[in-house]
DNA sequence: CGTTTGGTTGAAATGTGTCAAACTTTGTGG
DNA sequence: CCACAAAGTTTGACACATTTCAACCAAACG
């Protein structure tokens, strides 16, 4: 396989479906444009209606919305090898930004080759849209971790998953990883105040469930830090095609 | 057309996409198999590894959660003509459950045909995504509902939407449809407590904005209920495919 | 090396939760 | 059709998690 940048999306892939020569040749075939991006930039914003999505090639990036009184919530973290506008292919106008979280390097693909592609291999299809259902199983976590769960269990586990979602794709090494969010950002995820964010944070050090030391999180005690986070990693839905015909 | 179960769901299709007579003729072959479901029965559980969806047809349920505390979160509404559980066509486990508010008439339809009509129909497939995609971005704002704004403004965004969604089925006649839910479940909904809805609907009806008695729901302004909830429907993405070519 | 950005701390204010009881409506069986 | 039970709503008092405000500190950065 040559060493294109397409090849992360294709991995991103393969983790869920096996993909066949032909399938993996048109994912290369793929035309596209290759940009970096600095911290803190819109790479699109909400009310557009854009004519390509992008996959993440590297850093981080999240989805957010405004509040009418200038709050923000954001809904979900990206990975390296995610493609975090891809409903742009089937709604028209976007109805949340994305920004990134650090600098990033993406490459734009327009919706008309998408669509080709989809149409061709209609197992390709299927992959992207189980995409978008496992973004939509996040959300639904999201909105009982913010609806239900007071911030110290909160935070807790928004922790536990931005691990798992970092090792599925090989970016956690001796329980540490990049925690690239300011603690801003963690409020906004989570609905809490920045200040409570803080306290919560060294509620969770101070109890030895996690270290904290510039941006790199190392997990501990991974058995309590999912407990206080009541987390459950099903709706990850990691790895469940596996088992399938 | 003759008048089959199947029309609902067809006439919830047709407001995204014009079928032609060939789509309209397979969605109606489909094999559906009606049932009658009392109030406060689960249709699906999380856990459940369905080998069919179904048609809400009468009726109104729920997706939620349970936390491991026993809290429950609600994730979002359905009304006659959804298909609420379609994502288990692609994700083997459900990651939520779905309860009747009401008494509710369902059809359920097996994978298998669900899939073969999909291979055969890509108009129809692209539909089914689409569908899924509204749910998912119907669940980004309510993240930011419950994540971002204060009980008063969350409750008032939540009946904005209620009501657009009835409206969009045709529930909804002088400006007053049916509400069919607790105030209970309408804590669990908005990520508050049974007593703070009580307090948050009182305030809302001593304002002015809205009359509930029973069942019934009266939007008495809805500028102002739209400006509290701080509602933008874009995200409902109603009629947006009208406009494509 | 000064400036900016992000992190930390404490005190006071407040929105929302909890608890417990009363009230009202709905549904049901005698 | 009434009587009773069950379910849902309303109320008040109090507790408390979280927000707000304001200041200070530390690290990163040009």
């Amino acid at each position: 396989m040559p060493a294109t940048e397409q090849n992360l999306i294709i991995r991103k892939l393969e983790s869920i479906f096996r993909l066949s020569d032909e399938e993996r040749a048109a994912l290369q075939a793929l035309p596209m444009q290759v940009q970096a991006i600095r911290a803190d930039q819109d790479i699109v914003r909400e009310g557009d209606r854009p004519t390509r999505c992008f996959a993440l090639l590297e850093g981080f990036t999240a989805t957010y919305k405004m509040t009418g009184d200038g709050k923000r919530q954001i809904h979900s973290w990206h990975v390296p090898g995610d493609i975090p506008d891809l409903q742009s292919l089937h709604l028209r106008v976007l109805d949340f930004s994305i920004s990134t979280l650090t600098p990033c390097r993406v490459g734009f693909i327009q919706h008309e080759p998408l669509r080709e592609l989809c149409r061709k291999q209609p197992r390709i299809m299927e992959a992207f849209w189980r995409q978008t259902l496992v973004d939509a199983a996040i959300f639904r976590e999201w909105i009982t971790n913010v609806g239900r769960r007071d911030a110290y269990n909160r935070m807790a586990h928004i922790l536990c998953e931005w691990v798992l979602r970092l090792r599925a794709v090989g970016l956690v090494e001796d329980h540490t990883c990049d925690l690239p969010m300011t603690q801003t950002e963690l409020a906004d995820a989570t609905g809490i105040s920045t200040v409570h964010v803080n306290r919560v944070l060294q509620e969770l050090r101070g109890n030895g469930l996690i270290v904290l030391r510039g941006n790199r999180l190392k997990v501990l005690d991974w058995d309590q830090l999912r407990q206080v986070g009541d987390f459950d990693p099903t709706y990850l839905h990691f790895g469940e095609d596996r088992e399938v015909a």
